[in-house]
DNA sequence: TTGTATTTTGCAAACGTTTGCATTACTTTA
DNA sequence: TAAAGTAATGCAAACGTTTGCAAAATACAA
């Protein structure tokens, strides 16, 4: 049916016989158009059905209006919930977003850091794959400037806008709890190391142990990708023999929820025997029973402080290169069932 | 530091005496280029960290690379499957994605829908907000013959390319379900009927109850957005007085669970005294105790017919508008535990 | 009326690509 | 060695905006 039907502001211009200037300014309202012709020009836009092109303005301006965010995965609870408070907040600003999973690959972040720089996006925020520690991707964002914020999985090493959460408090919160609660044998199930935060927590783990007068051992901390599957492989090293530890700490509730699946199998209860506490306050960890304790990481605080933090470097692009500060979000521990009571000295066997 | 240290193409040209043309062409790996050229072209390129610009290159293509996305929310189960599906598909084609939430607000579906013809995407994917029953903002991609394809929550009575689940036979199926297990007074919990696909799953639990000479009794269906608040109100109203129903079909998980929660709460035994069916086999039912029986969408299947699809409208752009087919994902029934054993006629009293 | 100040509008270049057509540079053939 | 054919490259326009500067139109003052 329709062909050329794509409508400029030289089409509107001709129609009103008036300049393209006049009509660009017209639609952006700049001072110096009369009213008379501001009216004019935006009656006949809409009667021709103009549509500007943003690609065209983004060219001109050297601007996109568009922010690119690069996750893991936007399916895990952490990430897509910070996803969804950075798109909300971002559309009040009038900036679209454009959002991409790396599925923890490091090519593939690679790739997206290159095709959004491209894109021209007017400013990136990612939380890195857990495989990440070489970043020099990202030297085109600051050799050229543009806004470059981290959250939760940041580099190190690198100067850059960072936002995480508090990983040290976090993982020495969540054994001193279990400690608290009698637990004597606590085993870690940690990410792998090559992603700075679990190293964090594992030193916060590792200094509530020391406080408290407890052994590190190696040989109770895993470092694994935090999968269902690894969960449960490391549940079968676990209680492959005698003795049980009485408490563990999982750097996630997806781990943390697979170990109580895998007690519930082998008859083991919780809280009574074993106790558990993940992070990340999943939802998830409400409904199941019993409830799992948690440690929340505020990422609605967490999604606006990166918005917040990137629309200041957004529009204080000149002041040369700034010397970035790195933020931390508070963590607290959501108390539940799954370390409830308190398990004795004598260690209750079955 | 770096003041003006984009470099184009010309840049290019002229390090290597040569014509912007040839070099564009050397880049695109045009066939008359020699191979001697195109090689100095792209060691040139990499030398001095030319990065090309997708907004020049879509200006004068009239082509963005990018397609976009508009679901009610990123955060629940289903839509985020699929946005990951469909993401990660494009991202094989060379697409870009803009994932963008309406927050199930009509306003905010307009606006988008705008800004995403501003930024000129090559496809504008779909799923509507729960009160769209106007589509008339739509129309800008249909006059342009640019690629538009709805899923799961579909237009009605709109010329467009449909992709959705078989809602009437999920309804169904669930309701045959409940009442195969022995449930006679079965209360449904559908979404909002300007939403089309609730009215289908509607349609389903009617003509089960009537195949099975059951009574349909409008003050058993509840109409409502399907939330955590809703769902626990509505279970105020239902066990406000007797005769309590022995069976629910709810038309989502979160109202299903919220559903298992009450009667937790009243000390109503499922699936006992009562039997529980959700919609959409969000994960969460599987880890709640006890697990609950729901209707799996397929989303992944879905997910990759819309990309199909969507690859499709746009690689056959020329040929005059199309005549949109409708294309329906089947669903399946997951029985569990909220759902097992045998109701007998005469109700169990506790 | 003329001149000056102020408001409003227009011209043309620029943003970084791509591409039809023309031109030049090489091969091949007779 | 000239003619003809083919391969490789270049010219210039176009995509739809925005914006500095110049020009025109209007208002105000003398």
């Amino acid at each position: 049916m329709s062909k050329r039907t794509e409508k400029t502001i030289v089409d509107i211009a001709e129609e009103l016989k008036l300049s393209v200037s006049t009509v660009s300014r017209a639609l952006n309202d700049n001072p110096n158009i009369s009213a008379r012709t501001k009216d004019r020009v935006k009656k006949m836009a809409r009667k021709l059905g103009y549509r500007p092109n943003a690609l065209a303005a983004g060219l001109r301006n050297n601007k996109s209006k568009t922010i690119g965010l690069i996750v893991p995965r936007i399916s895990m609870f952490f990430p897509a919930t910070i996803s969804t408070i950075i798109q909300n907040k971002l559309q009040e600003h009038g900036y679209n977003l454009i959002i991409c999973q790396s599925n923890d690959s490091y090519e593939q972040e690679v790739a997206l850091v290159n095709t959004l720089y491209s894109a021209r996006v007017d400013g990136l925020v990612v939380s890195t794959t857990l495989y990440t520690t070489d970043f020099s991707h990202f030297d085109v964002f600051k050799d050229n400037n543009i806004p470059l914020v981290f959250f939760d999985r940041v580099p190190k090493d690198y100067n850059v806008k960072v936002i995480k959460g508090d990983d040290y408090l976090g993982g020495f919160t969540a054994t001193s709890h279990l400690i608290e609660r009698g637990c004597k044998d606590i085993v870690h199930i940690s990410g792998p190391l090559t992603c700075n935060l679990y190293l964090e927590r594992v030193a916060g783990y590792k200094s509530a142990l020391q406080q408290h007068k407890l052994p590190f051992r190696k040989t109770r901390v895993f470092y694994q990708e935090l999968t269902r599957d690894n969960a449960w492989q490391a549940c079968e090293k676990i209680f492959a023999q005698k003795p049980y530890p009485d408490g563990i700490f999982a750097s996630n509730d997806t781990t943390a929820i697979t170990i109580m699946e895998y007690c519930r199998k082998i008859n083991l209860r919780v809280p009574e025997d074993l106790k558990v506490v993940g992070y990340s306050n999943d939802p998830r960890t409400e409904i199941v029973t019993p409830p799992i304790t948690s440690v929340d990481q505020y990422p609605a605080m967490m999604g606006e402080r990166v918005v917040a933090a990137l629309m200041e470097l957004v529009t204080s692009r000149q002041t040369g290169t700034p010397r970035y500060s790195q933020e931390i979000i508070p963590t607290q521990l959501i108390a539940r069932e799954s370390s409830a009571g308190t398990t004795k000295a004598a260690t209750k066997k079955k």
